[in-house]
DNA sequence: CAATCCTGTATCATATTTAATACAGAAATC
DNA sequence: GATTTCTGTATTAAATATGATACAGGATTG
């Protein structure tokens, strides 16, 4: 009857993305024909074709008339990553440069989600800005943040254009003594895809995160989505202790350790990496 | 020319479902009017239909014949968090029982992102496991595992599909001194929706986790895919030190601190929590 | 009760997606 | 050089998604 699922070539497409990114087919070799793939996939050889041109389109593949179709290994960019027991601390650059982009600004009535998030007492209106935040002229988060009303007006929307947020509240004289942070993955809607550069559809890492003052009031919400292809946390972690007591311990990313793997079942990874973890 | 994008009414039902989720709408109150939202999208009334028709058949809102659509406040079945410090830990239940499907189980020449990660010897062979938990019966995390054959070889098959796997090794005597943990998000392939209960296209955590023993020489590969509505990363930090010396550190959960937010622009969320940080 | 706004339902037209099929030309194999 | 296998291209038909429109009937407002 009705029939929300993605349009077959669609399928297609982000199967052999995903398996090309892993690594599944190796780079320099030759994918299956494209009659193998449309029986594989129980669609037809237009269909294959469809998906593979749009591979094709971003240089993640290439057809070589008589021969076959190969992956072109390469210069996949790879992905910063923000060591995520770190992502409060300013971003630091390493000869790449990020900038930020105020998309919007106001003051609005929260969603019940902040209020209570935020322990607002209702009717309290929050700071609501949302940004855009590019790395080499590439956005790589969309950021929203509610701030209580009363402590977004300590300092102007032009700062938030220019110094990470939690910088602005300690300035103001608030302390940030807690914070929480819940991660996970949603689809980019309309509103979202369109900044950074995405189809909607596409997946995005979401953090959200909320910090508290001393006394447990919310001192700011923020909703963090990602390009997963652009960004993705990272966590090393080191063994303690000995018998019953063994634990693992965050460490302080040890630097060059290995060729780490990469998330999202995609590609391989040397990593340039940055020197310290990033915020936001 | 050749469109791969998702259609219409798809997209429309990503974007409804997920302000519900966020509490943009809020429950029990009542959703933009057909009409509204057909204009507001840019797209039909008929085609807005469809969407609200998918969000009624998963019941998320309620339709009133001349009233209008209400958001179904509810019982949004909250997801499990997982620290994400002690990832590593086994998975204690708490009055939920978890169980291991074993899908496959094999022995294979492993793609170069997993040689690479563990730094095999060229032409090494893997375990190669793929394995299915549930919770309740109901399926939270997709788990690709690779592990070189001569480590592999001390444990059956059966052994996998109870114990888990770090376990498993540390029982044949090898010693898991160092992890790395990357997280990030993909969309579900048809491989992966399947078992886990999703539609193609859907938005998946993963995270990919390589454990190297003392030697550095990689154990064990991880790849492991989430339903971000079942199974979310949390992690809690406690500002520590002053001045310039000021930094967050983790924390092991405090219970019971807030109404956490929630990932992914989803639900508000009371948490029900498990008591320790779960595995895989 | 009348006016209005909403959802439920149906019909018809159009554009797009998918499939089935055929054939040309390039590349590899023997 | 002949054969096979592959990609490039085109044409056709069917299925599907989308849009435009109309109207019935419940809910709400005044």
């Amino acid at each position: 009857m009705t029939n929300l699922e993605p349009p077959k070539a669609r399928r297609v497409y982000l199967l052999l993305r995903d398996r090309i990114a892993s690594g599944e087919y190796r780079a320099r070799s030759s994918l299956p024909s494209e009659p193998a793939l449309a029986e594989q996939n129980g669609v037809s050889r237009v269909t294959v074709r469809r998906a593979l041109d749009q591979l094709a389109s971003e240089g993640l593949i290439e057809r070589r008339p008589g021969a076959g179709t190969f992956v072109k290994g390469g210069q996949a960019s790879l992905p910063m990553t923000g060591d995520i027991s770190n992502v409060l601390a300013h971003l630091v650059e390493m000869g790449q440069t990020t900038e930020v982009k105020l998309l919007s600004f106001g003051y609005i009535v929260p969603p019940p989600a902040i209020v209570e998030a935020l322990r607002l007492d209702p009717d309290e209106r929050t700071q609501r800005s949302v940004r855009l935040r590019l790395i080499d002229g590439q956005p790589f988060s969309y950021l929203v943040t509610n701030v209580p009303e009363r402590i977004g007006l300590s300092y102007s929307e032009a700062d938030l254009a220019s110094t990470p947020l939690l910088e602005l509240l300690e300035r103001s004289g608030l302390v940030a003594e807690r914070a929480s942070q819940t991660v996970g993955a949603t689809l980019a809607g309309p509103d979202t895809a369109e900044p950074l550069g995405l189809e909607v559809g596409a997946a995005l890492l979401s953090m959200t995160r909320v910090v508290y003052d001393p006394s447990g009031k919310g001192i700011e919400h923020l909703q963090a989505l990602y390009r997963p292809d652009r960004y993705s946390f990272q966590l090393d972690l080191q063994r303690t202790g000995a018998g019953d007591a063994r634990s693992w311990k965050p460490v302080d990313r040890p630097r060059k350790v290995a060729a780490p793997a990469r998330s999202g079942r995609r590609a391989p990874a040397r990593r340039p990496a940055m020197e310290k973890g990033s915020a936001e």
